[in-house]
DNA sequence: GTACTTGCAAACTTTTTGCAAGAAC
DNA sequence: GTTCTTGCAAAAAGTTTGCAAGTAC
């Protein structure tokens, strides 16, 4: 079984297990979310359901992200203009870099990520539960 | 001369050499983001600044603080919910803890940071100009 | 059949904009 | 006096909400 198909799986059975419905638009979101790295907007995730279901409502989309949000299984990111962007691949937060010229957002390795964070909860005596972490600046692409 | 004195000096300087007008308004708006620490939303440095003048209004902070932001001489951080905040006192991006709990948002020192960015950017071939790390828990205080 | 979900429209929040009157230079 | 800025109100953009009709279970 591929790696969407697992997280969709995955989606649907913490949502049966919380008594919530599973409707076509409500897979249909989940599996969009499960199958892009390009860390989609509302409107984005939107836009790729109504191809299969073009009645639906973007409250539709707006009320099934907020109730994952609410369970814990996506990341949201605000950059400073426009709409909030979603990662719904994996709950666990990663930083990023974000091209100021293309806006691509790309997933990235900090290594030293963890112990940094825990060196600072223990100094500060602060309960960390999250961050976020985004780089800006030109991709490689765009830098010539 | 004080540190806020120093920085309004330097942003009236600044506005000045791109023949902008330093009106009461804006000065009360550079005061105001240069002498605190509280990352306050546009809606809190409009309130701020009604205390001295009670005509402003919030459309001169937008335009303001949105001058400042396209001079660089400000940092806005966009935290999921409700509005963006803004930094004014340094120009310079640094991270920030953020209480989930008291919605408090204290600077802090994160030493290795600057190491990682010129890896990073190295590594993956980046020109990165900014970055935003901000930690999500509970202060000291919230943590009882 | 019951309880939850959808889709629509209206409401709400945050931010931007057009423009006439006013102020900085 | 010229040009930029203000303040107001309207508009735009993003998100949330109430509710009747429809659907998953």
């Amino acid at each position: 079984m591929k790696n969407v198909e697992i997280r969709v799986q995955d989606l649907v059975d913490k949502l049966r297990i919380k008594d919530y419905r599973i409707t076509p638009q409500r897979l249909a979101i989940l599996k969009t979310l499960a199958s892009t790295r390009a860390h989609p907007s509302v409107e984005q995730i939107f836009d790729k359901v109504k191809v299969d279901f073009p009645t639906t409502s973007i409250a539709t989309v707006y009320k099934t992200v907020s109730l994952l949000k609410d369970m814990g299984e996506l990341i949201e990111f605000s950059f400073g203009e426009g709409s909030n962007h979603y990662d719904g691949r994996s709950a666990v937060p990663h930083p990023h870099f974000i091209c100021t010229s293309c806006r691509k957002i790309e997933d990235i390795d900090v290594p030293d990520l963890e112990m940094i964070t825990e060196k600072l909860a223990e100094k500060e005596n602060y309960q960390i539960t999250a961050f976020q972490l985004n780089f800006y600046g030109k991709c490689p692409d765009c830098n010539r």
